[in-house]
DNA sequence: GCATACCATAGTCTTATCCTATGGAACTAC
DNA sequence: GTAGTTCCATAGGATAAGACTATGGTATGC
């Protein structure tokens, strides 16, 4: 016997139908049909007449379902009694993408020393592929990463969706324009992240998009050298707006494409089962809220 | 979190040592380190200080080890109630191989009626294989089966050792030897089981062990198809001491060897994770009786 | 300082849980 | 009465979880 099958047993006795109770579980139906077959097995007594289109508790399964709520029950106040204990460690680590580490995720955990003076956020700047295997291996209590996630051990919450800037070295004959498309950019030599990156692969599918390949010249590890090279005129690139810093202004233009509106959308990982602690749950609220506050900047 | 991990816990808190606590789970040291880490990171704390050859608990860990405490005791309880609900079906089914249904499992059944009438006990015959397949996947409640049974996944209780006879023909030239050896039988037809059958492998044991293979000369599905065989005078057998009737008396014979004394042990098996029904208690406490008395009616 | 005891990691294998496809039975609508 | 639909169970296969062994690193005891 284990939870999960108390779990679909107490769909079931709830739904009277297997077929809701799988959906209810995000299983299919024959999974859950047999891991109620299975505890029955184990349990040595058949604890649902199947009737026709109904699954009707036996008596077994009456008594059985007072003990499983029970258990169940006692399940969640476990996992909720670590979570509110007072005294217990504070401290979480989140994960971001080079493209969100340095923009979004820091003065975030700069202002959660503010608010939350008892919380300690660590953080852990990688490549989103690296980032979902952490999460999902517990390393992580959350990710800020770029969409699309699949993964159906993730819950995927969207955050926002910010747009992708086109950026050149002050002299580039880019400046100036009054209009840009993106056919402009099918000759230009582009400087990008390696493919490690999703930014890469964004540029990649932006260009293929209006039928071009883009022509990468320069791969880079970290956004810094790539803004480097991009002010030295070696080459243009896209970055996503949060990357656009005060300190680029001499150095840097960042365009918007007259023709298209390139973007990406981020959101924040956390593993399914996984529970949340307290101090996630607060980091994540102070997380939601920022990123209203950039969609309603966008707006205006 | 699944109760498996509980109990892995629950173990570790106990004895303060990982080894120990694999062992008393029957399972490897890496294999329980491996769940308990899991366990930490979906409830995102550590429940134990790894101090040198010490596992200790941290005070996350003393909170969580009431509250798992409960969630077992409320899992053990919920078997429990089960099996005493006096009025929940008292149907078991039981397994036994061909040599033993007609002449161990049928008088049980037989008495079982008697002594507990509100008992009802199907009993399906099939070989061992089967058996202990159905066994495993909830068929059946419990098998009596010859040993050797190799698989971790079932209890194996010894029943008890029983003498295999030499069955041969009334007018067979063995009837009347005051000496009849192993080697006496290297030239004789074997009439035996088929290879679904344990017999056909203990005989081709017994016959290994004196250095010689048996010549078998006819496969049967059923005892007494290989009684009529034997008693046609086709060849000899080798068949249990249970296996006799006593309306064999007018067409068979069964001798012992004095050279050597084959036996077979029988067991029950059950599956380890598969709650006992009360019912399957009461057979089984009968089925152990019989067994003694069998065994001490071969001493004296 | 060395041997021992312990836990954690890595890689691999086995088993449990999941999937899809589909069959059989009951129900519902026409 | 029949056809279509809904439901659960089985079969076969794929994937993931849980198991294994081998081994490394660390702490302890002698």
């Amino acid at each position: 016997m284990e939870l999960h099958q108390l779990r679909y047993f107490l769909s079931v006795a709830e739904t009277g139908n297997f077929t809701r109770a799988s959906e209810r579980n995000h299983i299919s139906q024959p999974s859950l049909s047999q891991q109620i077959i299975n505890l029955e097995k184990e349990v040595g007594h058949k604890l649902f007449h199947r009737l026709g289109r109904k699954a009707v508790l036996t008596e077994a399964g009456t008594t059985f379902l007072e003990r499983a709520r029970r258990i169940l029950f006692e399940v969640e106040n476990a996992t909720k009694e670590l979570k509110d204990h007072p005294a217990l460690d504070r401290r979480i680590t989140v994960g971001a993408v080079p493209t969100v580490a340095p923009y979004l995720v820091a003065p975030l955990i700069e202002r959660c020393r503010v608010t939350h003076p008892n919380l300690q956020v660590n953080m852990r700047e990688d490549f989103r592929s690296d980032l979902t295997r952490a999460v999902l291996e517990g390393e992580l209590d959350l990710a800020v990463v770029t969409m699309p996630i699949r993964d159906h051990r993730l819950s995927v919450e969207p955050l926002m969706i910010e747009p992708l800037l086109l950026v050149v070295g002050k002299s580039h004959p880019l400046v100036g324009r009054s209009e840009i498309t993106a056919h402009d950019l099918a000759e230009e030599t582009f400087v990008t992240m390696g493919d490690s990156s999703t930014l890469a692969a964004q540029i990649r599918s932006f260009c293929g998009d209006h039928n071009f390949a883009p022509k990468i010249g320069y791969r880079c590890a970290q956004v810094a050298t790539l803004k480097l090279f991009v002010a030295m005129g070696a080459g243009i690139s896209i970055l996503p707006q949060v990357a656009r810093m005060p300190s680029d202004r001499d150095s840097l233009t960042y365009l918007r494409l007259t023709d298209s509106f390139p973007t990406r959308e981020l959101a924040v990982i956390r593993h399914l089962q996984r529970y949340q602690s307290r101090g996630a749950e607060q980091f994540l609220t102070l997380l939601r809220d920022h990123a209203r506050i950039e969609s309603a900047g966008k707006v205006s």
